[in-house]
DNA sequence: CCTACCGATCGGTAGG
DNA sequence: CCTACCGATCGGTAGG
């Protein structure tokens, strides 16, 4: 059996994956609750009790996308390439690699919400732990290789980077269609990827 | 007639607030589709039919709690009283308060993903024309006070301000009940604060 | 004419 | 993968 590509995906695959895209669509514009069976099912261009063949459960279709779809799985490999001569260089880099995904991929920011409101964060645990021990050496090769780092600890600096990325695309939703929106420079993830720099980088002096 | 206090609340205005509280509760625990009318009403200790006496729909109720119950009220007196010698110390002050609220009145955060996620920000452009007018005075005249800022954007200065804190809270979220909890400092908060001052601070040198 | 609320039920939809 | 349904519950409203 040759391994499965998108031209020789099965009849089944192919209507599973229909649903899952219907349903990230549905979800994102209307939340998870405000979606329904039938909304995914008419989407996905097939009848409400098909759905039911391949996820036993609305529950089930919300975690295939969160794991199925999840952006780190594209921008780990980005990242590891985005090499650098200096820490900078290479921080600057992996934000913009990150950055750059998930606008591609802008549905998944939403997910996350859903995921915090409406499931208490509960599949996030999962994800955090197939991500950590792939993140966490990242950025203790940076602590170690590297001395002029304000912040020493890996967990804290792995966990401000993403706060970092996450306030960017989170105040990004917030102040589209927001008279803010006039006074901001178009550059504004350069300008957060720039503060976070310079807060764990010590000065040169 | 006096004003009004806690004291001499009409029964009416008991009643809306025990709803709003109510709604409050759960909207935070289980998300705004995912609670009924009827669990409001349950845990308001009033039938079903009271609520629209003072509600004429569920999302009327979720307007009135974003409008209503929103931090910044408490928080900007606050955020005035905290005056400071140098731009350091009233941020640094400043974001001690904001966050110190924040997680005083927990539900907020999870209000405003809900905002985001269910009614994808309709109701946050009506609050930013509220609050943008007060707020960004005060980043104005930090940009014009002083001269060792990196940053010099009142807009885009505020905007990091808010992410910064929305990240920290936003990732306390996410990181609790995981394995990251345990390697995390507890003065987290602070890590960000410092992160934040010492990016948009020019370097003493 | 007001307020605060009731028991019962409306037309539709939920997940399964 | 569909049609035809279920028990229950949804947000909202009726008259009193």
């Amino acid at each position: 059996m040759p391994a499965k590509k998108k031209e020789n995906l099965t009849k089944g695959d192919t209507t599973r994956l229909a649903i899952e895209d219907s349903a990230i669509e549905l979800f994102m514009e209307q939340g998870y609750h405000a979606t329904s069976m039938r909304q995914i099912a008419e989407h996905a261009e097939l009848a409400l009790g098909g759905i039911y063949n391949h996820f036993a459960s609305k529950e089930e279709i919300f975690e295939a996308i969160i794991l199925d779809k999840h952006p780190y799985k594209r921008v780990f490999p980005a990242i590891l390439e985005a090499e650098g001569e200096t820490v900078e260089e290479f921080l600057n880099n992996a934000a913009h690699v990150v950055i750059k995904e998930l606008k591609s991929q802008p549905y998944y920011i939403k997910l996350m919400l859903i995921e915090i409101v409406e499931f208490n964060g509960k599949h996030g645990s999962t994800l955090i732990k197939e991500i950590a021990p792939k993140a966490l050496p990242i950025f203790e090769r940076i602590v170690k290789s590297r001395k002029n780092l304000r912040i020493t600890n890996p967990a804290i600096l792995f966990r401000s980077f993403i706060g970092m990325i996450l306030s960017y695309m989170i105040t990004d939703i917030i102040i589209s269609n927001s008279i803010l929106q006039k006074l901001m420079p178009k550059n504004a993830m350069d300008t957060y990827v720039d503060i976070y720099l310079h807060g764990i980088l010590k000065a040169e002096a």
